[in-house]
RNA sequence: GGAGGGGUGGCCGAGUGGUUUAAGGCGGCGGUCUUGAAAACCGCUUUCCGGGUAACCGGAACGGGGGUUCGAAUCCUCUCCCCUCCGCCA
């Protein structure tokens, strides 16, 4: 009695323990996804084409949704006669079986299923080759901007929906641009950094390479601590899978490092990993908003913008990140977009960095977004506004691509939404600390919640 | 890098060519019983594509691709991932 109920209560908490770690890593269960077309709402497109070709118009896309909606149509009327051939084969073949074990001669119905095999592969190759037609036309789609989203084509019709902070009084001296500063107090070393890789590489020395440092390690801080995001430190390779579910292939393999002997690229941002984290999978309603961030190092050709920003460190090849990603129901995307961009400028703000915050126009956008805000910090030696953030909402757009849904609580499969942001990129800060923060006699003050980390100092270059 | 073993539903686990429309168990949901609960018993339990207002109907999926066959979870082939051992190595 005692030993079958010591049994029994064993077997109940081997149970709970199971199922406590089942629910634990409910996230993480990879759902089966094969074959599908999950790039671009083809509902949409079936029963609103011209709003779709409105939406993309204004994002400057050159979208033929006509030919989108033919390929469609033959696919689906394919599609449904082969479905009715292979009922009639499945019958058919019951039947041989049927036959068959009675010790019957099945020779008729195996002649016919064999004909409508061979229809049906033919069939198949059909299909095959209008999936691609249409797999390929909709992944060059891009999502569509959100309605609060202005008209523009450009940089110039973006709106200015914020300023934070007042522009640096640097009186008395002409302020330095930050390759000079960082030379002369030999915290930066552009010069070797192109002798080991090439011009859009950096070289951080002694309290540079130190203020990298303590930038990553109080954007993750406050974003862990007070913001209520979860770590995650990802590989900086993946595959090609893993970039087509955010969207970066195939329409910007060119602004990517692929290695030669494996199929792997560099990652030119850590969405690209953390978003695709749980790529082919369903999560728990009950588990959403998730908050993760990440820093990794973020690796771009910037083939699109060569010869442009060549000097100083405006716009490298290499630098490091910390990125925001979140991952909502639709219902909540919009308030967790701005949520996620205050997180950002929270940050610039204890910094004592200036700041505008832009609404950018739906021709401005990345292709991928449906509202956008860039964050430019002011930095007082070149004089220029530079992006240090761009916090986006892609609605359902990465996650159609990378397959990522949720169970509603009533059980139903939806999409999420992803988001995500800089919180923040470290060269421009740097940058802008350098420039802003630079004194009369050359020396930078740190900012007062950086010193912690930077063992204390008030400024670079005092004794 | 070499050798071997393995990948089946939310989980565990049967299944080596045709009543598998994937056994059985666990978990979960609903119900019966009960003052309530537990137990017991009964039922349900995935995702995708196509059709339909819907109920529902048809098709697909046993890591992935290709093949053999009238018919494939099952046979062949390539590939990915996991485990064990050996080698190498931060």
């Amino acid at each position: 009695m005692l030993g079958a109920s010591k049994a029994k209560a064993k077997e109940t908490t081997e149970t709970a323990k199971e199922t406590a770690r089942a629910t634990y890593m409910s996230p993480l269960r990879t759902a089966k996804a094969k074959g599908k077309k999950n790039m671009f709402d083809i509902n949409l497109i079936r029963t609103d084409a011209d709003k779709v070709a409105k939406a993309l118009a204004r994002k400057g896309a050159k979208a033929d949704i006509a030919a989108v909606r033919e390929l469609d149509e033959r696919r689906r009327a394919v599609v449904t006669e082969r479905d009715d051939m292979r009922n009639r084969r499945n019958a058919v073949s019951k039947e041989v079986g049927k036959i068959k074990s009675q010790g019957g001669d099945a020779a008729g119905p195996m002649a016919e299923s064999k004909a409508l095999g061979d229809q049906i592969k033919e069939m198949e190759t059909e299909i095959a080759a209008l999936d691609e037609q249409l797999t390929t036309a909709l992944l060059l789609l891009p999502n569509m901007p959100a309605d609060d989203v202005p008209d523009g084509t450009g940089a110039d019709d973006n709106k200015t929906v914020r300023t934070w902070g007042d522009l640096p009084q640097l009186t008395g001296f002409e302020p330095q641009a930050h390759w000079d500063l960082g030379e002369k107090l030999g915290i930066l070393d552009l010069a070797r950094a192109a002798k080991l890789s090439g011009s859009g590489f950096s070289l951080f020395v002694g309290d540079g390479s130190r203020l990298v440092r303590s930038l990553i390690n109080w954007f993750l801080d406050v974003q862990t601590f007070e913001n209520g995001y979860t770590e995650v430190f990802p590989p900086a390779l993946v595959n090609a899978k893993t970039m087509t579910g955010t969207g970066q292939l195939p329409k910007f393999e060119e602004e990517l490092y692929k290695l030669r002997d494996d199929p792997l690229y560099l990652i030119p941002t850590a969405e690209v990993p953390v978003t695709n984290i749980y790529q082919d999978e369903i999560l728990d309603e009950a588990d959403l908003p998730r908050l993760l961030t990440a820093y990794t190092p973020c690796f771009r050709r910037e083939a699109g913008a060569a010869g442009r920003e060549t000097r100083g460190m405006i716009r490298v090849h290499q630098f490091d990140k910390v990125e925001m990603v979140k991952f909502t129901t639709p219902e909540t995307s919009g308030e967790e977009h701005e949520k996620l961009t205050r997180n950002a400028e929270g940050l610039l703000e204890r910094l004592g960095l200036p700041y505008r915050r832009l609404l950018l126009c739906a021709g401005d956008m990345s292709m991928f977004a449906a509202k956008c805000y860039d964050l430019e910090v002011y930095a007082a030696g070149v004089k220029r506004w530079l992006e240090v953030s761009s916090c986006s909402n892609f609605t359902d757009y990465q996650a159609r691509r990378a397959n990522i849904r949720y169970r509603t609580k009533d059980g139903k499969v939806r999409l999420v939404h992803t988001l995500n942001g800089s919180g923040l990129a470290v060269p421009r800060v740097f940058i802008a600390i350098l420039e802003n923060n630079q004194q009369a006699d050359g020396t930078v003050r740190i900012p007062e919640v950086l010193r912690p980390y930077m063992g204390g100092k008030e400024f670079i270059g005092k004794k």
